[in-house]
DNA sequence: AAATTAAAGGATAATTTTATCCCTTAACAT
DNA sequence: ATGTTAAGGGATAAAATTATCCTTTAATTT
């Protein structure tokens, strides 16, 4: 569905927003740890993310990633995919045409494209802020 | 969402079983060139549908694959995308956990579960013969 | 039976994705 | 100002996926 760097993307961001919550700046470390996954791989996710404007970063002492508070309620998950692995996820065809197009549909069309649009929908209105609550109340995890 | 194996794979048999609506057998090349696939490629993937019982194949002369009527209509999507892929499409979890579960769900669990459901749902109502009458009709295309 | 045909299968290559290493840059602390 | 700290960024490496090539096996045709 996503690929890693997208899981990580979306782990990293709710961790960093849930931080953000008791406006805390989190480090690459700290967040590797709270995600479970390869520091130095998570390291070009964050660069990512900063580059979109998703989260904020600040190198040196006392450094590392934050996301303000305000924009927080607003970034939706619909925005890190797009940023991580582009819009395919769902504009693309399930059958992997170039474009997906009611004018000359794949034989899975129809099918697909009620259930893409559903993603889309779902990943257009969750909130990160969502997440991050559920996370910090204990009713989500980011590893196992 | 899914491999490109994957693809090439539901078009595959999409493919072969219009042509068995008609009792025709077809080659590799042929296949290949429906549904604008790499042969070699396409051959491996025709080697995992065949030992599926997804597919017959006949050696030699005139031979090929094909498809048998009967079985058409009961085979669903699901079984090729189970052969190819597993069942991580519709079983695995958004954001990669080992395992999808209620016990420790995973942030975005209840906003994902519903539509992979739906996805299994549409994987497993979707029979292969339905899809390749529309190809037959017009109404779909393998290839742009 | 022999030759021909087409799928099966093994080995290998190219590409993409995932992951690591190390040096540079910027912010803070002393 | 200087040293320390942590992110940024370039270069590589490992692994997985996608793709090709070539030999073997089995069926048909002659
Ligand atoms: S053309 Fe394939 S999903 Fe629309
Ligand atoms: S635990 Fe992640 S989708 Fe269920």
């Amino acid at each position: 569905m996503f690929s890693k760097s997208c899981e990580y993307a979306i782990k990293a961001t709710i961790y960093i927003a849930e931080q953000a919550g008791f406006d805390k700046r989190v480090g690459l470390k700290e967040i590797a740890q709270a995600i479970d996954s390869p520091e130095a791989f998570t390291a070009k996710i964050l660069q990512q993310l900063s580059k979109n404007r998703i989260v904020d970063s600040v190198k040196g002492p006392s450094g590392g990633f934050s996301m303000d508070k305000k924009n927080l309620e607003v970034l939706k998950l619909s925005q890190i995919v797009k940023a991580i692995d582009g819009d395919s996820v769902y504009k693309g065809c399930g059958l992997g045409f170039n474009e997906c197009s009611e004018k000359k549909p794949c034989p899975v069309h129809y099918k697909f494209k009620t259930i893409r649009d559903e993603l889309r929908n779902m990943l257009e209105t969750t909130s990160v802020k969502d997440l991050s609550m559920n996370l910090n109340k204990g009713l989500a995890f980011l590893k196992k």
